[in-house]
DNA sequence: TTCCAACTGTACACCGCGTACAGGTTATCG
DNA sequence: CGATAACCTGTACGCGGTGTACAGTTGGAA
């Protein structure tokens, strides 16, 4: 609740006259899951929406501006905790369980949204910028406690920015979510955060040396 | 040339009967590049190409199924050689001038349209097949040379599957491309790189061990 | 009780897609 | 040379989804 009227674009209200009509947009919200573990976004119409919820067309488009960001807003309602944080004592163990507990949601219906999001965002700076700003920057932020423990703990070098170990971890799969290219089984996610913390480099060939980053775009 | 016969959805031509337009064909293709420089695959209406191109619409869709096959065939009839593939003797050196390469392409008008085929795709299983069959994979058998001389030369582990190294190298940066999260200049591309072949773990720290993959996907 | 704003429902303008149809054009075949 | 087949052109149109307009109804605060 009260995720809406932080929205940039939500009205104001005034105090006087009808109130806004909380079940309405409970309902808007759920009918819009109920289709998004159906169908695609692209393939969801506001109209369906407003009959499934049992809403005016008008309402919805009173309160958002278009679909798509009903569907992020009804997206993160939903995703609070539905993915896995650990915290085993190992960085390697608790990206290992994060990135397959992270695939394996991005695989389901509704985990989908999240390339479509991206898809959209592409043609959309709005809803990609919204994208970042409420779900990408979260999530980003948890994981990044996780690198935080391990570089403490001695685990992981801290001469790396945590920007690059954070794409490096879930870059690779994110790719293959994309495009399909590759396989997104379990296994795959341990062989890659291996590989991330132990380097494909030789250990005894030496020139690949990790210059200190320059510092950049430090989020608050 | 006979980029298009090889569709799956060109129709055969029976050598009876007017023969193919080739300017049409190649006008059709320079329009589309034209208006793709300018506007993202969205806005850019089979019309407009079809105005631009000087050809009527019902050609058009008599050679392509819609406006995004279109788009594609443009891009890859213009790609042809625009992002290097290195050969300097270290394989370090060439992921990183590869990657500085890459990266800079997909930020111009045009290397924008990766993104966008890819979002297309998100919605579109055939344009998404093609995209990987006839771009994606030529890229990465290209890139898994690369990969392979490194591995020759005793440079990069050869325990490790290469599809896991390729997506390792170019996923973190396709993923920031995708979502804009993250800074894709050329200091990045090297340190990433860097990060990739060092590993995050810290040397003495000795837990990441990496597990042999099993095969999986081989591609022909 | 008044008043305002939120709701409902219908209608509609707009736009892009893809197809249909009626013509005109250029090649090969007999 | 004429017939035929497949290409091309131009216009028109049905379809579906978007977002808005408008008229009317409902409900809560002053």
């Amino acid at each position: 609740m009260g995720q809406i009227t932080e929205f940039p674009f939500a009205p104001a209200n005034k105090c006087r006259g009808r109130q806004r009509s909380v079940e309405a947009e409970a309902s808007v919200l759920k009918a819009t899951l109920y289709l998004l573990e159906r169908k695609s976004l692209r393939e969801i119409t506001t109209e369906a929406i407003a009959q499934r919820a049992g809403v005016s067309k008008t309402t919805i488009y009173k309160w958002w501006p278009n679909k798509n960001l009903v569907a992020l807003d009804a997206y993160l309602s939903s995703m609070t905790a539905r993915v896995v944080m650990p915290d085993t004592g190992s960085a390697f163990k608790d990206f290992t369980l994060q990135l397959r507990s992270v695939t394996s949601f991005y695989k389901s219906p509704l985990g989908r949204l999240f390339g479509q999001f991206i898809a959209e965002g592409q043609s959309d700076p709005a809803i990609l910028s919204l994208f970042r700003e409420r779900f990408l920057y979260a999530r980003r932020d948890a994981a990044r406690v996780m690198w935080q423990r391990g570089v403490m703990r001695g685990e992981i070098r801290k001469e790396i920015d945590s920007e690059i170990v954070l794409d490096l971890i879930y870059g690779p799969m994110i790719f293959r979510l994309l495009t399909g290219h590759g396989s997104l089984a379990e296994d795959d996610s341990e062989a890659m955060v291996a590989a991330v913390f132990a380097g494909i480099g030789l250990p005894g060939y030496k020139e690949a040396k990790v210059p200190t980053p320059r510092r950049r775009q430090k989020k608050s």
